[in-house]
RNA sequence: GGAGAGAUACCGAAGCGGUCAUAACGGGGCGGUCUUGAAAACCGUUAGGGUGCAAGCCCACGUGGGUUCGAAUCCCACUCUCUCCGCCA
């Protein structure tokens, strides 16, 4: 959410930010006319209810003293009566408000390429190569269904479209990259591990920002008012929700592994095959919560967590900026990290490093006091895939197949694995 | 799922229609006095939001409504927590 008071005084900056994100300037329109008159009927009323407080004190004085007090009760009543119309309408209007407000995305930050869409996005570095392969390679959806660890087929009988079972190695190769992630952020990058609920309430996705303009993406759970997290981004951001942290609490540095759940409305016949779209993923995420003054440079160093990923399983990637009109709506500002997947030819996201600034602390409520007795200040929130496990599966199946059909088990994973070398079909 | 109890500042807690919200009282944290140092004692400090240049004013006793001239206090709904029973991993 912004901030109104950037709104109020400096329309022109928003305006400009929403013709770079393609978005309609008509989402501010309503907003100075609803803020002066806001505000005009929010004075009437406060100047009321001071008339009211003084007055209440003189009845209290004059009952005290058995004196009588008609003229000033008839006189309340009048006040009292003005007041509740009063605070009705400022009620609506901040009911209006508040719905504008939630609805505009985040201004993008200044060094952010502006761009119309994904084809102004900057690379801005590419690292490792992609193997030349002397033989016909497969997609992992043929070799994961050879091999026997995926089964495309039993989960949409079980389930339905975009689910997946894995089983045997594959299963146990998406067990030793959760383990093999974790132990990375948690151990090497100093983040403090979680394990969230995968239900959250309203509240908590107005606060990141998938409601309430997202509702479509998200799974609801029937007869609630609860949600499938689409991301483990949900509950950890929240979990310091209308809060004031201290200046020492800071940065809080978080890494969860959790299922995620999207319906995925909009992507009928987008990468139906495989593993790159389904309905529920597995995913480690980074968050943090950091001090304004630091969080361009806490962006840098989470990206930087989320490549080691790929750097250790040697996967080949690549880096992009996300223009202004790619980015997602709460972001300021958003590297996407791009794995290179053989059967595409391409290299396909499979992470993407988000500074919100203060877009979600100001929804959600989470600040900090910079020193004692200062001002409580909206923390920047960032969050980055570290990364989804789905994606980096294929990108291993497609990316260490080999001529046989088997594949070749990434050095780093080794240990994860039982010091298994290869994955090949059972009993051969 | 059934029955009951509760929600006030960092924690505990008083308050039961007007003088009680920079909120009694107790504890904790921080700073200081004293001390060789520490403890104890004592002193100070520790709190949100809106509006306004400011002084100030308004709001905030879980959340949202209602009654009343006036609500932390009375009424209604909701949320969460705790205790007991049932069920369950």
């Amino acid at each position: 959410m912004l901030d109104v008071k950037l709104l109020r005084n400096d329309y022109e900056k928003v305006a400009q930010a929403l013709r770079n994100r393609n978005a309609s300037q008509e989402l501010i329109a309503d907003f100075p006319k609803l803020d002066v008159s806001r505000r005009e009927k929010l004075t009437e009323s406060e100047q009321l209810k001071n008339r009211r407080n003084v007055v209440s004190q003189e009845v209290a004085k004059l009952k005290k003293n058995r004196e009588n007090a008609d003229d000033l009760i008839a006189e309340m009543r009048t006040v009292s009566d003005r007041i509740k119309l009063l605070d009705e309408e400022v009620r609506e209007i901040e009911a209006e408000m508040d719905k504008l407000l939630l609805a505009i995305p985040n201004v993008p930050h200044e060094s952010v390429p502006v761009g119309a869409s994904e084809e102004d996005n900057v690379e801005l570095r590419r690292v490792g190569e992609p193997a030349a392969f002397d033989f016909e390679t497969k997609p992992h959806w043929e070799l994961g269904t050879e091999l026997g660890i995926l089964d495309f087929e039993a989960a949409s009988k079980v389930t339905g479209s975009r689910f997946v079972f894995y089983k045997g190695l594959g299963a146990r190769l998406e067990r030793a990259l959760i383990n093999f992630m974790m132990d990375l952020h948690a151990d090497k990058h100093g983040y403090e591990e979680i394990l969230p609920p995968y239900i959250v309430n309203r509240d908590s996705l107005v606060g990141t920002s998938q409601l309430p303009k997202f509702s479509e993406d998200l799974f609801k759970i029937e007869g609630t008012d609860y949600f499938l997290i689409p991301t483990a981004e949900v509950p950890v951001t929240n979990f310091h929700r209308e809060e004031i942290l201290s200046a020492d609490d800071l940065p809080k540095a978080f890494v969860a592994f959790s299922g995620c759940f999207r319906s995925e409305a909009g992507a009928s016949g987008r990468d139906t095959r495989g593993l790159i779209r389904q309905h529920q993923f597995n995913k480690v995420e980074l968050v943090q919560l950091v001090a304004p003054d630091k969080s361009y440079e806490v962006l840098e160093q989470l990206t930087g967590h989320a490549e080691k990923v790929l750097q250790l399983l040697e996967l080949p990637y690549r880096v992009l900026a996300l223009c202004t009109g790619d980015m997602g709506f709460g972001s300021a500002k958003t590297y996407d990290l791009e794995v290179w997947l053989p059967s595409a030819g391409t290299y396909r996201e499979i992470s993407s490093c988000t500074n919100f600034e203060d877009f979600q602390s100001r929804r959600a409520g989470i600040r900090y006091r910079p020193e004692t007795g200062a001002k409580p200040e909206f923390v920047h929130t960032l969050n980055g895939s570290g990364l989804a496990l789905g994606r980096t599966v294929a990108a291993i199946i497609e990316n260490y197949q080999q001529a046989d059909g088997t594949i070749k088990v990434p050095e780093v994973l080794k240990p994860y694995m039982g010091g298994l070398e290869v994955i090949a079909p059972r009993r051969a």
